[in-house]
RNA sequence: AGAGGGUUCGCAUAGUGGUCUAGUGCACUACCUUGGAAAGGUAGCAGGGGCGAAAGUCCCUCACGAGUUCGAAUCUCGUACCCUCUGCCA
């Protein structure tokens, strides 16, 4: 959500970010119901003042006076009434078009339509070589027993699977390795809850377009795509010292994706699953664009670092105006290298919102001349699996169809191989 | 899942139809007092929106929504959440 203020005084930056990132709001049809909400406001609050004043004159009225005082205001309060009426139904229509006006992307993020238009950025070590036939992933695991993927279509259905054995202890592996580097960092770790209610993904803006990618329960609660959901409406309603910012948190959390726009896409493998673990940067700071770019710099450096360490191949795609999300200002994905698929994968997606979110969430703070501003906020993937196990399995198979472990996840599995 | 109690300014509370322009205490801020502090005193202290250069003024918000009424923090109904007890459960 924008600043209605801000949008009317800058109604062609709208314009431009609607044609940046590819979407169809009209700007001009919000212009034109805030007129009418304006319009029916002030005339309610006329009408309003007048009832008021009267009423309190009744009460101050002598009791033979009351009776007439009161016939009089009779027919006023139907005014109200209709005033109030008019309110309501103008500002439904007004709600509607502000949930559906985008944030303006960053002027370095580039034209494009799609995901297939983002720029790559930069690009970390090589592609690994080997001198045998590199299997994929699903194979090198289930000739291992780490992954069950047709008794996870029987008990799951459609994309389901069951991790197991040195599978598991890889993903285990992998959370704490993750983790300890962040909190090392200074960053707190949550658990937080994946089911939520619908307010919470108005507030992160993952309604009401996304929809159709969540799961929801006969109690008109949801199942959240991303710990992101919960932690940031945690601080929703408060009001932060400006001293506590920036919050760094990473939350833990199963996710849920119905995957509904993906079509055929990865049907098989841990690539694309409905279900899930991720932890999630989730950073809240005082609002100043610099503070915001240094800090997605920052979250993003995160991952890099953990990356480089685990000697994976990598590049960071600055991703084009098509392909961002409605609050998003801009955003960076981060693919690992799939071996298999001679392709990069993404596995961190890494953006900063502005007040987009706090915005709708209310989540505010006083800066230092007593006034209280709206927040800005930032998340980036720490790490997701299974997803990141495709490339990590395949990227360290060895001739023997075992898979080494990486250095710095030894400490975790207490070995060196994976099948052995 | 059932029964009962609750939700008022940062915190604690008062308020049961008009005098509530929501009182009081604590906390906080400024000043006075002091060598400095404490105590004491004085003042300020909720958010959002409209009009206005400003002073100011009007409107909304007493969990949320609907209703009764000339008038609702106060009465009625619904929803959410919290607490207590019972049940079930990891």
């Amino acid at each position: 959500m924008l600043d209605i203020k801000f949008i009317r005084e800058n109604p062609d930056l709208i314009k431009e970010a609607v044609k940046k990132k590819h979407l169809s709001f009209n700007v001009d049809e919000l212009l034109v119901a805030e007129d009418r909400r304006k319009e029916a406001l002030s005339e309610f609050e006329t009408l309003r003042a007048k009832q008021n004043e009267l009423s309190d004159a009744v009460a101050k009225a002598s009791p033979e006076e009351r009776s007439s005082m009161i016939e009089a205001l009779k027919p006023i309060k139907e005014q109200v009434q209709n005033a109030e009426e008019k309110v309501r139904e103008v500002t439904k229509t007004w709600q509607t078009l502000m949930l559906a006006v985008p944030n303006i992307p960053d002027m370095s993020v580039p034209e494009g339509a799609s995901d297939e238009e983002n720029v790559e950025h930069h690009v970390f070590g090589e592609k690994p070589k080997f001198d045998f036939v590199p299997k994929d992933h699903t194979e090198i695991m289930e000739a291992l027993d780490m992954v069950d993927f047709e008794r996870g279509a029987k008990v799951s259905g459609f994309r389901g699977y069951f991790l197991k054995n040195d599978g598991v202890l890889l993903q285990f592996a992998l959370w704490q390795y993750f983790l300890n580097a962040l909190i090392k960092k200074g960053y707190s770790p949550f658990s937080v809850p994946s089911l939520v209610n619908k307010q919470t993904l108005f507030g992160s803006g993952y309604l009401p377009q996304g929809e159709d990618d969540l799961y929801k329960t006969q109690d008109d609660s949801y199942l959240a795509g991303t710990g992101e959901v919960a932690m940031m409406s945690y601080h929703s309603d408060e009001v932060l010292s400006e001293e506590d910012l920036p919050k760094k948190y990473i939350a833990f959390s199963p996710c849920f994706r119905r995957e509904a726009g993906s079509h055929g896409k990865d049907v098989k493998g841990l690539i694309r699953v409905h279900e899930f673990f991720k932890l999630e940067q989730v950073v809240l700071c005082e609002a100043n664009h610099e503070t915001s770019v240094s800090l997605h710099e920052e979250i993003t450096k995160n991952v890099e670092t953990l990356l480089q360490e685990l000697g994976l191949h990598y590049h960071v795609v600055t991703n084009c105006g098509g392909d961002l999300g409605l609050g998003q200002v801009k955003k960076y994905d981060i693919e690992v290298w799939v071996p298999s698929q001679e392709k990069f994968r993404e596995t961190h997606s890494s953006s900063y919102f502005h007040d987009f979110q706090t915005r709708r969430l209310n989540i505010r703070y006083k800066d230092k001349e007593g006034k209280l501003r709206y927040a800005h906020s930032l998340n980036n993937t720490l790490v997701a699996t299974p997803r990141i196990l495709a490339s990590i399995v395949e990227n360290y198979q060895q001739a023997d169809g075992t898979i080494m472990v990486p250095e710095v996840l030894r400490p975790y599995i207490g070995k060196d191989f994976l099948g052995k």
